[in-house]
DNA sequence: TTGTAAGCGTTATCAT
DNA sequence: ATGATAACGCTTACAA
């Protein structure tokens, strides 16, 4: 219970023998300082242990060193990842992690976040999707003057405020390999209404079909809302078809678990009688039998440099002009259950 | 003046015709004020739409209204359940959670976890296993200053500073049931050594073997880590066994995929040849084929009792009297992954 | 290049 | 029961 013993700005000073004002220009590397005095602070405060205390900081510069990650995600495995990224980036800076779940849907949301944002006066947010594609968001983030960066299924904002994944490309792909493998009735499970990565995916699906001259038949596509249960459920639908689909491809992997389970209820093998391409490369994408083919896109990635991006240019964090890329490439995953059609 | 236009403590006390002393009394509650002032200051405050500077407080408190969820568990999904748990019981007050993972086996681990709670000056933090199980990390929060609840499968600590689930009753209860469906010859999948949660484990499924008077071969225990992989492992040598086990009992859901996916491999069938339980009732224990028989232990509820243990007292919290249960039960989720065993 | 004084918005001390 | 005044630890003017 040693309270007494952390070192303040002022314990600094008197020992090195200048001003609290000059410990402070050394703190935040002020350019006009004799490198004599700064290297005998520098000493000092090594000797001492001193660390500036963030609660103070918060108060005097009307900011705090904080970044939030702010989400409405329901993929416990997607959330997590993004933190995974964050924190790598914040590692050994002044920043922490502080986590804002939203309740998607819900009317006070705006309401919440601005709460939030304003009281605790956050260094910046890292929005993540669904939220971040909600335009009013980040005009409020703006607005509080809290720096943001969205991640995306598509180019939402500018470089600066955003990281991207390329979905539609990326399905684009998936699905001109199940036309390579020789599928021509291909069933597709869509994302929920609304959400911009659903709606990306969608369109890769079609302009692979379009590139192939495949009609797509509005049969063929089945809502979904990127549950497990609601793959089930779409899968059924898609299975009563007649001809039945060779192969579905599925807005998410969750989703794509169900069509699986559904697929193996009615006696279907996989890939033999069906094949499945999902999307996010989840851990249950690979616990799946058989393994599951899908696109993965690099989370952690994307949300690290989300978070370099929302630090650069503080402290020892590179400059803004170190551009942090903006779009991130994601790849098929080729695993077991894809197949060529048989004779369905 | 107003450069923001953010009312302060000083707007608030000049309009009141009151010291900003008077007005902290009303914000904290100070019991010695008359009604009379109280109630003019209120009307004030919600008039003007006053909050008060979390950060100016840390400052004079000395402290954060932070919660802090101190991590290293692997599983994204359970993390996730805390965090929504402690968010419940955090939603409407003036704390906020920061989240903290730390790296298990870092040798800095210690030092990196002090560092945060010194610097941040946490209120109180939330301790998951596996890390809640170090006595050095409770005394390291004690030392600082920090309130802190340890989540645990077993009694780590006093009903002040714990929430626990009873896991060897649990998985006594479970092997129990597997025992009453006919099972001699069970295996069990460890967890990782020195996890407490893993011991709880292995002495339920003892516990339940002993009073069946059952003996327990060690070839019958095989080790595993929690992961996936670790699970077909463990089940490909178990499965080796001539007699075979007739049923495995894995010490989480993730290893029971494992195990499942390694019965299938061989072209065995759950649950005809091989019953199958797991511990955790995570999603994939429900997506599965067929579906997991789990055990379930209530996560959230753990969480959101160990939150509200760590604010009790504070403001409109109710104060430690009101005792947060420290105990929870598991419970046996049956599903389609045991029956009766045949003649193997 | 460095120091002085005045905040930042709250709580604690000690009056009255 | 209420208020003046001094912390809390740091930063931003503005001087020197």
């Amino acid at each position: 219970m040693q309270k007494t013993n952390r070192p303040t700005i002022n314990d600094v000073a008197r020992v090195a023998g200048v001003s609290k004002k000059t410990v402070s220009r050394v703190i935040n590397r002020s350019p006009l300082l004799s490198g004599d005095t700064r290297e005998r602070v520098e000493q000092v405060i090594a000797d001492l242990g001193y660390i500036p205390n963030p609660q103070a900081r918060a108060l005097a510069l009307r900011r705090n060193y904080l970044i939030g990650l702010v989400h409405d995600n329901p993929n416990a495995q997607t959330v997590m990842n993004v933190q995974q990224g964050m924190l790598e980036a914040l590692y050994g800076t002044e920043f922490e992690m502080v986590v804002r779940p939203l309740n998607r849907g819900s009317a006070t949301m705006l309401d919440d976040l601005r709460h939030f944002l304003e009281r605790q006066r956050l260094f910046g947010v890292l929005l993540m999707p669904p939220v971040s594609e909600n335009d009013t968001v980040a005009e409020l983030c703006d607005s509080i003057g809290c720096r943001y960066v969205r991640m995306g299924s598509a180019a939402l904002d500018t470089a600066e405020h955003m990281v991207a994944s390329n979905d539609r490309e990326a399905v684009r792909a998936a699905t001109q390999y199940l036309i390579g493998e020789g599928h021509r009735r291909i069933g597709l499970v869509l994302g929920p209404h609304g959400f911009r990565s659903a709606r990306e995916r969608r369109l890769g699906f079609e302009d692979a079909l379009k590139a192939a001259d495949i009609a797509l038949p509005r049969s063929l596509i089945a809502d979904g809302n990127y549950t497990f249960e609601s793959g089930i459920v779409a899968a059924e639908r898609l299975l009563d078809l007649m001809p039945r689909p060779t192969a579905i491809f599925s807005s998410n992997d969750e989703m794509a678990a169900g069509v699986v389970h559904a697929a193996r209820q009615r006696g279907l093998d996989i890939p033999r009688d069906l094949s499945v391409i999902g999307f996010d490369d989840t851990p249950i994408a690979g616990h799946l039998w058989p393994p599951l083919t899908t696109v993965r896109w690099p989370i952690a990635s994307m949300a690290r440099s989300a978070a370099l991006k929302l630090i650069a240019g503080v402290g020892d964090n590179p400059e803004p002009e170190v551009r942090e890329p903006s779009m991130f490439l994601s790849t098929l995953i080729r695993r077991a259950s894809v197949a060529a059609p048989g004779d369905g």
